[in-house]
DNA sequence: ACCTGAACACCGTTCAAGT
DNA sequence: ACCTGAACACCGTTCAAGT
């Protein structure tokens, strides 16, 4: 009872000789947290959040599905954090297959020494369009993964981070106090609608507008408009941020 | 082939008289849709999503779970769609305990005779601050079933009836055209945003202040601030319409 | 350390059957 | 018409075992 037995670490110590010496085949699938979220985004891209079984993961990975545990001991719901940390996260680049706009971000950088996350010396307003461009990007790639992210609360190093460029940004542009934390909100919430709103309405109004017309006129009268998404949401983060930063 | 077939309807009518003389006893539990989504709602919105499961949900209306297929044939996907229509119609009051607030609304109608919906008399910017007050309300009653809505098309006879509104308050603002589609994607979007901000952010910042400082100065300086939610939203929302309808 | 295999409790859904 | 009971394929997770 009062005496801490110690542990027989022997075996482990004779499997990384083994596995030294070459005696022993290593039991590695090269298995890894990275690769098992990349693999999961790429069910959730490709067939849907439901569709993701940690049976259906394993196979992918060429692994038995309990393979996964080991790098996921509190199973499914920490993968699910983990993938909204990876979605959520925009300062990693990490394994995003960027396609054919590959070369359009290229500023190369001075020195080519990796000195960490240097100082962004944009002005506010930028550093903040560039940021919900990236997000909204980000959400938009992996619109399957929206749901994991609803409810999961924003309080990683990654949430918090953004968070406190947010909060900088908006000071320097001349905001103190509530009105920070009010216009940090304002902004969050601005992407994540129009994201969601985009996501909703893709493929709308399939609708026949016959069909429509009589019971719903306002909306058969409009149904041939079509907006670009992609202007409208810049035009409203400009408007937003300016709205947000008027001489109070 | 080219024969159609009449079928047998012989028991089913043997079964309604014996039914009517008393002489079988009904299998009949009581079950409806309406009944089977009102009790999904309260699991949700008191265990969370991920255990509404058929089989407990038949457990709560005191009903085999396979009894819930013959008002759903479709199944969960189909009971999924039902839930989505049910919170985010605004227009029908059923079944909500409205709790202590049930006198607040009460305004009494001159005719008591349910002559269907009235016209709303009211002008277009309070019409539209009143449903989006009410979308809200719904969504954070509901937020549980947030994830449900986002990946759900709004083409249902609802969502329609509703953008139907909308257009029909912008146009009436002056509105006309891709302004008129672009002001009705901007409302939803900020109710949708602002209630998925709400959600996520409750019971934050629970971090230490202490653990905080240094790494993130801009959040720890303003870690005691305190919105009010209800009021930051109509704030939000008068400036968003004013700002949408602004001479263009 | 890293992965496998068998096992358990639970899930959605189908289908024949009961009244 | 409305519900039950047994059955099937699949799921998340645990645990002892292998190397």
């Amino acid at each position: 009872m009062g005496c801490v037995e110690k542990r027989r670490i022997l075996h482990p110590c004779l499997y990384k000789v083994s596995l030294v010496l070459g005696s022993v085949s290593r039991n590695n699938a090269g298995l890894s947290a990275d690769r098992i979220i990349t693999e999961a985004l790429r069910i959730i891209d490709g067939q849907g959040l439901r569709r993701l079984t940690m049976r259906r993961l394993g196979d992918a990975l060429e692994v038995e599905a309990m393979a996964i545990y080991h790098h996921f001991p509190l199973g499914k719901e920490a993968l699910f954090e983990a993938i909204v940390d990876f979605v959520t996260d925009v300062s990693r680049t990490g394994g995003e297959e960027t396609g054919d706009e590959a070369a359009a971000q290229d500023d190369p950088a001075d020195d080519p020494e990796d000195t960490g996350p240097r100082e962004d010396t944009r002005p506010w307003d930028e550093r903040l369009r560039a940021w919900a461009h990236a997000y909204r990007d980000r959400l938009l790639r992996h619109s399957g993964a929206l749901p994991l992210i609803i409810n999961r609360r924003p309080d990683t190093d990654g949430a918090l981070r953004t968070l406190d460029l947010h909060y900088a940004a908006f000071t320097e542009a001349g905001l103190s106090g509530p009105d920070v934390v009010r216009a940090g909100a304002a902004l969050d919430s601005y992407v994540t609608g129009a994201v969601i709103h985009q996501v909703r309405a893709a493929g709308l109004p399939g609708q026949h507008p016959a069909a429509l017309n009589g019971r719903y006129p306002h909306v058969a009268a409009l149904v041939g408009v079509e907006l670009d998404p992609d202007q409208g949401f810049d035009d409203g983060l400009r408007t937003l941020l300016s709205a947000l930063t008027r001489n109070r």
